[in-house]
DNA sequence: CCTATAAATAACCAAATAGTTATTTGTTGG
DNA sequence: CCAACAAATAACTATTTGGTTATTTATAGG
């Protein structure tokens, strides 16, 4: 990191706080209602620049969705859950996509942007078809210890287990403007994200264990 | 329904066709990404009509976002889930709201929109209290019938249990495109749509039901 | 039948927008 | 030390955009 002084020509740094300021902007907008001269003074930098390293505005947006999702992967390998047994492991993935969510509100809404330009941006990603598939390989591993050792039922999906997981931290999050006057409640006060994380833990497990262990859960107070 | 023969003058078809325009128009684009133009020539009518029905951009989105939720709770209420037992109400609410969403994508991506908007159009809408507390209801209702019957547990929230049986559909269809291209899977084939509708019956069962009434419903396979 | 009213159309406008051109200025290898 | 190169800036442009003005035309009440 180079960063201390600020030096008059650093292309790196220049490209970094133009994709710094092309996920704040894309995040807050979407692509369509984001602004490039927004994105270039925000870089405190120039059109000239972002073009001269991005090309154009979608391609900045391309890589700026590339990104989100590699930074949330990484992250999330991370955890290394193998190395915990598996109603644990479960535990800390649906506690860490939550507190992930809540920390990075624009992965959200650029995930949201993807999708409604049908993905045609990670379309074209090389690097996002390696994570992925690394991604649905460690919830296959985690699946199949847990239904070997007897806690989770068996011939469980890891793909619709991925998804229901960041479904319900997820759809909360997005939607927590429209869901906190519908439901005329503070969905981000404190205690409300306290509940909903407690709530979405015994989803989870509910969903994954077998209905002895739910039973054995419930008993010890392991799913309050 | 007066829409027999096209009159030549008539104010509320045009109003209706301009709605319906600016429905596909948002649904599609976004707030940020929809032009008036657009709404306006494939309402087969023109923005001086628009803008003076509707007032401004702004407006007409709020009223679209507003006829949108309208039209999904009427839709809901007309299910009458009170005269069916709370299980077999469960499986039509969760069915109901996947084929809603499926035959009404513009929903979710009006609700997606508004939500980058921080919900401004919504807050504005007397309407939606109406519809949103007796929508509230229905569910605490449902859930009070099961919880006296024994099948379901105690002290569920209603919001929580509303929250998440939207969330579970709404993630998977809203996020198809990019959900797609990770799982390496066409989440809108037939099958994988079915075996979704089959796995979020199970999931919401799962998280309302006692741990006796699961093992019961799985020895019957009412769970599969 | 005729006139006040409102529905409809098209041409218009100022501001904003994605993308470029022209120019200056710092940096680095020989 | 200096030329070639690349980083940076600002001014510019063609087009698009939300919103308006001016005008025409159907319709309903007296």
């Amino acid at each position: 990191m180079k960063q201390a002084k600020p030096q008059v020509r650093d292309p790196e740094a220049t490209k970094l706080r133009i994709l710094a300021a092309a996920t704040q902007e894309f995040a807050k907008f979407g692509l369509g209602g984001a602004r490039v001269d927004h994105i270039a003074a925000r870089a405190k930098s120039n059109k000239r620049m972002l073009y001269h390293y991005f090309g154009n505005k979608d391609a900045l947006f391309a890589i700026t969705v590339e990104n989100a999702y590699s930074q949330f992967r990484e992250q999330e390998a991370a955890l290394q859950l193998d190395s915990l047994d598996p109603v644990t492991a479960i535990r800390r993935l649906v506690s860490f996509i939550w507190d992930y969510f809540i920390k990075h509100p624009e992965f959200i809404t650029l995930v949201n942007s993807e999708n409604l330009h049908k993905a045609k941006h990670l379309k074209a990603s090389k690097r996002n078809t390696d994570m992925s598939r690394k991604f649905v390989a460690r919830m296959q591993a985690l699946l199949s210890r847990g239904e070997a050792s007897g806690v989770f039922r068996h011939g469980l999906d890891p793909v619709q287990v991925n998804i229901s997981v960041a479904a319900i931290a997820y759809y909360y999050l997005t939607n927590r403007f429209t869901g906190s006057i519908i439901f005329e409640r503070d969905l981000m006060a404190k205690d409300a994200l306290a509940d909903r994380l407690t709530f979405n833990t015994s989803t989870v497990l509910r969903m994954v264990c077998t209905a002895e262990e739910i039973a054995r859960l419930e008993k010890n107070g392991g799913l309050a």
